[in-house]
DNA sequence: TGTTTCTGTCAACAAGTGTTCACTCAGAAA
DNA sequence: TTTCTGAGTGAACACTTGTTGACAGAAACA
């Protein structure tokens, strides 16, 4: 609902705010600004003529919000750029709504990680039940993990870019959330026995060097023009051909050498 | 220079700005307002009574501007979210100064870049010259990059943070500058005939990944506490085995299994 | 039915932002 | 010596920002 519930004066109100007199202003926002006046995900709630649960609406906004910030991230901005008053101007809200949902921008990000990790997970378990053809089990993970980057571009850029962005807070998250996704690769990768001389240490490891490479695989992938497939294809061999020097070096490794010869 | 050359009036009149009032104020600046007041690099530079020449007062100023932004984002701040004002607040220097050196906080940015460049490859040009033996060579090298990443401390995490950071310009800088980094890398690996059976274009993967890895240690080493050497050394450990994982998978690798079997 | 709850709104605030301008005045050039 | 140059200044500009408080009005509850 957002700006249709009330509806008192005009309808935004906020959005398009005054015209930009000097162009060449804060010159490393992107220039989006007149893209996209407002994404219609909030303002499109208040359309649907059934009366919708109190608890309901607020779902919907709140998500609006997120939304709204994945948005002005796939557009170009980093996480940590992005004001708090852009955001609710995206998502077809007044900045004081913002804190119906959250107290911080910080929070918002919190929110966003645990999502994407929520959707990781769903991912994993998905290439899980994909029954594995022992040898072109590389190749397979890679199809599906592509499929994934592609259907959830934004939450992924998110993760990869503001792994290292801005806030602490976001980051330490990002951390714990990439880390337990290892894990949870490795116990796999234990229960199908792949890598059986490995012991689980090191099976973590490998697994921590996999999601890394993944991840800078997708922010790869993420700025891409999008109408040169060739560039996109030679990137995925490329990470393909990474992943198989990485398995090649773990079905190799001996763990242990006793003593570490000093 | 800067605040003594005509010091007309009081001092900074800019650094310390007015007192803040409300306390939780922007809350996503991490409260290093009033850790250091003013760096003294530009501030110093009035002090020595020797006239210096003209083109070198610029200078010094123009790297006072670019220690700033450094020094606020080792203070934990990530680029994209730093202000021109505040950069130039650090740097004890009056904002429209800033237009003198730089047109753009993007043009900072890329000679940040370009200086962090300029240091990785005398770091490329150290290592070589250090004859290698032939085996404990990765913890040679792992050596002298830890004390590299300790030394450069802001200008490594600059680097590896800002990589899927703000600003498209600069993303593209540094992937630039990385995937130069890698290339001599991998003649390097060539000319020392480690890795004989490998093609150039598969060094050049493997030494992408092996850099990718360098800086997602580097920026795992940078928010560490300072005060837990042991969780330092086990991270060191990780990276280690991370890359001798890489590099025995490269010696194992066959180039071309001939027709990519369908 | 009447009362309470609570999401979204409006308006205002103090403060900070990038950018421009006319200016000073030490060093370079004549 | 005098003139010229240009790095650094201070003040102003037009905005944007995060945050607050009083309020509207639909849903939830009695």
């Amino acid at each position: 609902m957002a700006t249709s519930v009330h509806r008192k004066r005009g309808s935004g109100s906020e959005a398009e705010g005054g015209t930009p007199k000097r162009s060449s202003k804060r010159s490393r926002a992107r220039r989006n600004e007149e893209a996209e006046p407002a994404i219609e995900s909030a303002a499109e709630a208040g359309r649907t003529e059934a009366p919708i649960s109190r608890a309901a609406q607020k779902r919907r906004t709140r998500t609006a919000l997120m939304d709204a910030a994945l948005a002005l991230m796939t557009a170009g901005r980093s996480y940590t750029s992005l004001g708090l008053r852009e955001i609710t101007r995206e998502a077809g809200v007044v900045p004081a709504s913002f804190y119906r949902h959250f107290q911080d921008l910080d929070e918002l990000g919190l929110a966003l990680v645990e999502e994407t990790g929520l959707t990781l997970r769903r991912l994993l378990r998905e290439a899980r039940k994909a029954g594995a053809p022992p040898i072109r089990i590389i190749e397979h993970s890679v199809r599906i993990y592509r499929q994934f980057v592609h259907d959830h571009r934004s939450h992924v850029l998110f993760m990869a870019s503001e792994r290292w962005g801005g806030s602490p807070l976001i980051r330490r998250s990002i951390r714990y959330e990439t880390l337990h996704f290892a894990t949870e690769m490795a116990q796999d990768l234990r229960e199908l026995s792949l890598l059986p001389g490995l012991s689980m240490s090191t099976l973590q490891t490998v697994c921590g060097l996999v999601v890394n490479t993944m991840l800078n695989a997708a922010s790869d992938f993420i700025d891409l023009p999008a109408d040169q497939p060739e560039v996109e294809e030679e990137l995925t061999q490329n990470f393909v051909r990474q992943l198989r020097v990485i398995f090649l070096g773990a079905t190799q490794w001996k763990d242990q050498p006793s003593g570490r010869k000093r």
